[in-house]
DNA sequence: ACCGCCGGTCGACAATGTCGAACGCTGATT
DNA sequence: AATCAGCGTTCGACATTGTCGACCGGCGGT
């Protein structure tokens, strides 16, 4: 009789039954085109993977044909493909968080003047799943479906502070530094946290991009469980007063809308 | 000596070697949750796609590992996960289409003062990789990876004309009915797709959504290839003239953009 | 014309994914 | 209350299926 642990004997041992190997293979190759932010041959990823050339090559195939990959007819090299893109924004149809913080969302935007992004965590960053464009205004960049550092956003701090394990994962990993004022100790931002904890809202000021801010509140869903934030963020003379603090008024407009999505999501208590 | 016809006797049969069946059965799945719009249980879909409930939870629960599903902890069901729409997004950023078309985009909606979009074919229908809103008005909803009919839409029309495969493929299914004005027999369709080769380009009034209209013009690559099309879509009383023919100015603006993309992707002649 | 690198193919092996029955649970029905 | 049906999930045995590593042919630099 054979035990879970002895069947599937690669490196990563689950209690859980074995995953489906070549799922989670092209799962890691759609992951690396993705962060490779460009072109990458087959003998690259079965590198970057520990793969056989051909096994990496039956993947892509299959990957292909789905149309999760293109390739680049003169080089040969691959490409994350179309399909995905259709797959990401169907997720944005089924998702929760996003459908009942969408009206809020609008509403903030119109109240504060500035851009509103809705954000939830994954995978060590924070997802934004939703993005108003600050109301009136030139060309902005739609970033919906960016991953921004948590250590180094107002959303990210929210997300860290009511979430022990998320932070557990993040002491474990370097701080990336942004900008001068990045928070790149362990102690620094833990320390941040326990305000964050205390105040019930983050802030930052050119921690990520330097003339950036933000201001953001935790959504909590049942069981004040946080599953994401919500926040403003825009130009740091507009979202900071002059002595550097955050534009009380703006706090209050934020901390609000994330009260009003958590109860919409059915959150008895914040 | 085994051939690959053998070897796979699945139900298709394809002369190239093997793919991976747990990659295209995955694959499936995420199409299957993307099309339903919803939550769907481990039951249906392994009804759906004909295989073992065991089966189909374990391909879930892979996928769930690596975040392209999610699971309702009440109801059990599965829906679209997170990591996807970030996949989606990094497909945007490689995808040289949109990235060549971008400027012309933009410039496209300041003289047309409506709504542009560009698009390309996936799987019968056109994905929408850019959208520009109308300039200074209420809100919009970006439709960047939504899916459009082909048959129903300019740009559609527009990639059926040059791609005589596509069009072939389309002669095989059903043409959907959107409003009294779409192209429902094929006849009809293949009359307006000669039309849009010898003027090169399409318009469409009110084939899709009512009051609404678009026109669209090709956009080639390398050696004449259609790769996809960018047009104007808008209320059909400023797209089109009083007599009901779409407004000559904008069939140029748009056509001048198009041939901009063209040449900018490396067609050589348009 | 050489060499090295690339993407792609091939055949053999056994590791691996699949199947179908069974489990425990929840919620509706009787 | 007891029953039942349906759900998501687990399990073990089987052979299908994915993987490996050597090999092929073409391209580009040397």
């Amino acid at each position: 009789m054979f035990d879970i642990v002895e069947r599937r004997s690669d490196s990563y041992r689950q209690l859980v039954p074995g995953p489906v190997q070549s799922i989670e293979r092209a799962a890691a190759i759609l992951r690396l085109l993705a962060r490779g932010s460009g072109r990458l041959g087959v003998g690259e990823i079965a590198n970057s993977l520990g793969l056989a050339k051909g096994t990496a090559h039956g993947i892509l195939r299959t990957l292909h044909r789905v149309g999760f990959v293109e390739q680049d007819g003169a080089t040969g090299k691959y490409q994350l493909g179309a399909a995905l893109l259709h797959l990401g924004t169907s997720y944005l149809d089924v998702n929760e968080l996003r459908s009942r913080a969408i009206n809020w969302a609008d509403a903030l935007a119109a109240r504060s003047g500035e851009a509103v992004r809705i954000g939830a965590p994954l995978d060590g960053k924070v997802l934004v799943v939703h993005h108003v464009f600050r109301p009136d205004d030139t060309l902005q960049t739609l970033d919906v479906g960016t991953l921004l550092p948590l250590h180094a956003t107002a959303m990210g701090k929210v997300l860290l502070a009511y979430d022990t394990d998320l932070a557990a994962a993040t002491n474990r990993t370097e701080l990336d530094t942004f900008t001068r004022r990045t928070l790149t100790t362990p102690k620094a931002l833990s320390r941040a946290l326990t305000t964050v904890r205390e105040a019930g809202w983050a802030s930052e000021a050119e921690e990520s991009v330097r003339g950036q801010a933000s201001i953001a509140a935790p959504i909590s869903s049942y069981g004040g469980l946080v599953v994401g934030a919500i926040g403003v963020s825009g130009a740091v003379e507009r979202i900071c007063t002059a002595s550097g603090e955050p534009e009380p008024a703006l706090v209050s407009y934020v901390r609000d809308a994330a009260r009003a999505v958590s109860r919409d999501l059915g959150a008895t208590r914040w």
